[in-house]
DNA sequence: GTGAAAGCGCTAACAG
DNA sequence: CTGTTAGCGCTTTCAC
């Protein structure tokens, strides 16, 4: 802490008021007359004040400040998410605490844990596990106000997201109009609980009266680029004829599409690749990837809406609400009707 | 903040002792016995306390928070530092208190002042412009821990950073090596203040008697993979004969790689790509590419020690020392001699 | 061994 | 208009 800050105390006994008269007139009361307010608002810049907003938390009971807790602030889409939620928040007069959890359980509670201690008003958390939320829905029992940054349904928090179920239903449904029929999927839903871009793969697929082909999902060993040229090398050694796939991340793809080019692989033509998110590398690929969007700016605008909601209100909170946004799809050269065998 | 949370009161009533010895228990005081002690925290259990971190920090005069100041955590370099940051002082038991300053000066000075009212126990920066730091001299001068990540070896601020003009040196020695003489660079030093890498590129030329060619010298728009393209596109056209360029960015050189791929210029025979800091896309490009490396751990290692020195030091902070991290070279397929004509 | 009292810097009654 | 008093939740000093 700041060695030797001034205090109010100090401007007091410089300009001769009470502590109370110099906060006031700080805070511009119209109480105070505008002699007066000059006089105090001098000697304050003289001795550099500036209000310890320690002290006044703990007066008022609040730290204008929001915990931001994240898996892994590498991914894209986080790193977006960070950006945008801090902007908005500092914009609106929060801070923002923030963490990472590292995709480790323990750590993700340890850091509830540390904002809740230094009384955050809020929470707004991406769960490394979108299945495993007692903590979170113990701590919104307790009316402490979290929105999760991903969702689900009916786990009694609330939480703002993408729908990435109708995203993967979307870009899967566009490659079978396009004539794909062995789509195959590079799924990593098994680790992280979210089952959701699986779903509408498979719920487009069988809407469409394409029976499930098993052997045509692999999984990733991690959602970057290199697990993705090695998923795509998996695919392509496996030969079941794939003429396309939907990857969960623009990385993922990035990393399939590296492997065909270096194997001479014509990408859309013999393998047309479509990403998630809808990031800067992605769109500016060699290739530029067809990809689902993913609206940043909505969710957080949302979610932060959300958590400042909840935080306002007196008394226990209101029932839980999940609100979803509906992604697009947006089309770029990796995709594109199947060649002619 | 968590409305109705138990204090030290509320679990002193509960047991029968005093505030006080409640505080002691909690803490692990050798005065305390077992037996008590137990007690205390049976009923600390059941009440879910946890100690209010504000109400301690104002009578400590510590926050365990240290502030991260970034211009704009989009860049990956950046990314990954705010997460090494994050992660390193979450190990220290710092907090992090994270702000963009979106490369605005003013936005910058407010963040600044944010963090001291919040009374951060100090600051981690990487200012906007590398020329105008008088605000952050002003502060250090106050005794108030702040280190920047960049380096500016007279500002009288602590700075660790990577040595810049070194990597710049290194990578066009390394091309002038291989027998290139018409080396372009992507410059955008003139908006952000810092002329380190075109210093590094100016000495290595002129240490090998090649003249400076302001032609070769071509000004992205952004450090973005867009304006790498638009900066490929404007050095083609200018048709000066550049073999090789250097990026100041990876993101640069990935856009710069793109035009080349979509218009048939060879990489690396026609031209050779280096760019800078060594990120996962430029790494895992369809070409991989050659880059300076930035070692993120290194210096947030090195800063996170100096930041933490100071807020430990007694009285007034020692003189202002600056640590420059030199980088290696990482060579992949990007860059090679240049083809014969 | 444990408790009472004071104080961190601030705001919020309530007087005058 | 301005000052006095109390109190936010905690730690620390000093008694008992």
């Amino acid at each position: 802490m700041a060695k030797s800050a001034a205090r109010l105390k100090d401007i007091a006994e410089k300009t001769g008021f009470s502590v109370n008269t110099v906060s006031l007139a700080l805070r511009g009361s119209s109480r105070i007359p505008d002699q007066t307010r000059r006089q105090i608002s001098e000697a304050a810049d003289q001795l550099n004040y500036l209000p310890n907003q320690v002290a006044k938390s703990l007066v008022l009971k609040e730290t204008k400040s929001i915990g931001l807790i994240l898996t892994d602030i590498t991914n894209p889409v986080l790193t977006a998410v960070a950006q945008a939620v801090e902007l908005e928040l500092s914009e609106r007069g929060y801070l923002t605490l923030f963490a990472t959890s590292n995709n480790d359980p323990a750590l993700e509670r340890k850091m509830i844990e540390s904002f809740r201690a230094r009384r955050a008003d809020g929470i707004l958390i991406f769960p490394c596990n979108h299945r495993e939320i007692d903590h979170i829905r113990h701590l919104r029992a307790r009316n402490y106000p979290v929105v999760m940054l991903v969702g689900d349904p009916d786990s009694g928090v609330d939480a703002v997201c993408m729908d990435e179920k109708a995203g993967a239903f979307k870009a899967v449904s566009h490659l079978i109009e396009q004539g794909h029929q062995k789509i195959a999927m590079f799924d990593g839903s098994a680790e992280r609980g979210n089952r959701d871009k699986l779903d509408g793969y498979l719920t487009a697929l069988s809407q469409a009266n394409i029976a499930f082909d098993p052997s045509l999902v692999v999984p990733p060993a991690l959602p970057d680029v290199r697990s993705g040229y090695d998923a795509m090398e998996t695919l392509i050694r496996r030969d079941v004829g794939a003429s396309a796939v939907i990857c969960p991340t623009d990385s993922l793809a990035l990393g399939g599409l590296r492997y065909c080019v270096r194997h001479g692989i014509d990408v859309p033509e013999d393998m047309a690749i479509f990403g998630f998110d809808d990031t800067e590398f992605g769109e500016h690929a060699v290739i530029s990837l067809s990809s689902v969007n993913y609206d940043i700016g909505a969710v957080t605008t949302l979610a932060i809406d959300r958590v400042i909601g909840l935080i306002n209100v007196e008394g226990d909170l209101p029932p839980a609400v999940v609100k979803q946004v509906e992604p697009d799809l947006v089309i770029r050269e990796s995709t594109a009707p199947p060649a002619r065998r």
